[in-house]
DNA sequence: CGGCATCCGTGACGATACTG
DNA sequence: CAGTATCGTCACGGATGCCG
């Protein structure tokens, strides 16, 4: 557990990197806005972290408010973390980093690990409203909580309750959408996404 | 020269981490959004920070497009370091993660640095519209450039053209709305910041 | 087996000194 | 003024071991 190393300047974005500016820090966020997860599979979905420095991170966020430790009821008991409100409220520095970055991610390299719910964020954006969108890719199914105020922001598989809408696509398609070289609207009408269901949500994508 | 350390994972964010996730890179883009600023002022105002890893943030920096390099005209002939269009796109990453800051800000710890412009932030999300503000501390003199598509988005010192207007404050009101306890309008009414102009941007700080 | 702790080699960082 | 050189320290990444 590091002491704590500081900028030591007035400045509240010098003090939001205080808190998550460390290697790894962002990425954990992002897995665990996802919901609750153990340690071993956050371990498997940051690939090249170091089990340490994963240690490492968890106990600073814990002590520094952003999550918690819970164990799970027997049978499977476990240890599971979680984001507190306070480390969900950096979804917002999630999106708006993603947003820029979208222009340096280019077509996927050899050397690139890929997950299904690493789409969950640049879809997000593409949703207005509230509402649970199931999601399904080849290479594996998530769900979003479109407009969640509390609890799991997306997460992986399908959704725990009957979702609103339900989106069919492939992962080119995806890929381009979280590049930003589609909108989600436009892959709909151009028969690229399938669109499902009845709620607000999917009438809202299906409409032109 | 680093050779560029990736996380190696097919997601936008984890890209924009890659080109600026390295400690020091963000709090430089803080800098450089004042505009175009010599190695030694950059080393001044950012405390903490060696000279040899300045030199190489900057160097990583031009060689992914966030800044140039370009020789000032003589007299004073000396390297100055600016951002690029792709580089100031950052001013959102850094507004949203400011934003998460403030909670954690607090007072003003012996051991932090303070500079005027680094309020520039936090009163930058406090106005809307466009044009010139010229904002006056006890403590110096900075101006803002809001809705600036181009070019620098504030700077130290007074405003290099007549400014739209003039906000006057003492540091305990611009460090409470840098903490975000105070709208900067709400200080306004209550007679702690002092607007004069006749622009759009003065009358609408004004109006009740 | 999941959840770390320990060890070790490498590289990043911070401070200071020095140079064109 | 604008960096480069040097050096001690610490953080990181990989592997392995321990313990419930």
């Amino acid at each position: 557990m590091s002491p704590r190393r500081s900028y030591d300047q007035y400045c509240s974005a010098a003090r939001a990197l205080d808190l998550v500016g460390d290697r790894w820090t962002l990425l954990i966020v992002r897995e665990l806005l996802a919901g609750p997860r153990r340690y071993t599979d956050l371990h498997a979905d940051l690939p090249g972290v170091s089990t340490d420095v994963l240690a490492s991170r968890l106990k600073d966020m814990e002590r520094d408010g952003l999550t918690t430790r819970r164990r799970l009821p027997p049978p499977g008991a476990a240890y599971v973390y979680e984001l507190t409100p306070r480390g969900r409220g950096l979804l917002p520095v999630l999106q708006t980093l993603g947003e820029w970055g979208q222009a340096a991610l280019g077509d996927r390299r050899p050397t690139d690990a890929v997950r299904a719910h690493w789409f969950a964020l640049p879809l997000l954006r593409e949703l207005d409203g509230a509402g649970v969108v199931e999601v399904r890719l080849d290479e594996g199914q998530f769900h979003l909580h479109v407009g969640a105020e509390d609890g799991p922001v997306y997460g992986d598989g399908p959704a725990p309750v009957e979702p609103d809408a339900r989106l069919v696509l492939d992962a080119d398609t995806c890929a381009a959408v979280g590049r930003g070289e589609v909108r989600l609207r436009d892959a709909v009408r151009a028969g690229r996404v399938t669109v499902t269901g009845d709620g607000p949500l999917a009438k809202a994508l299906r409409e032109v």
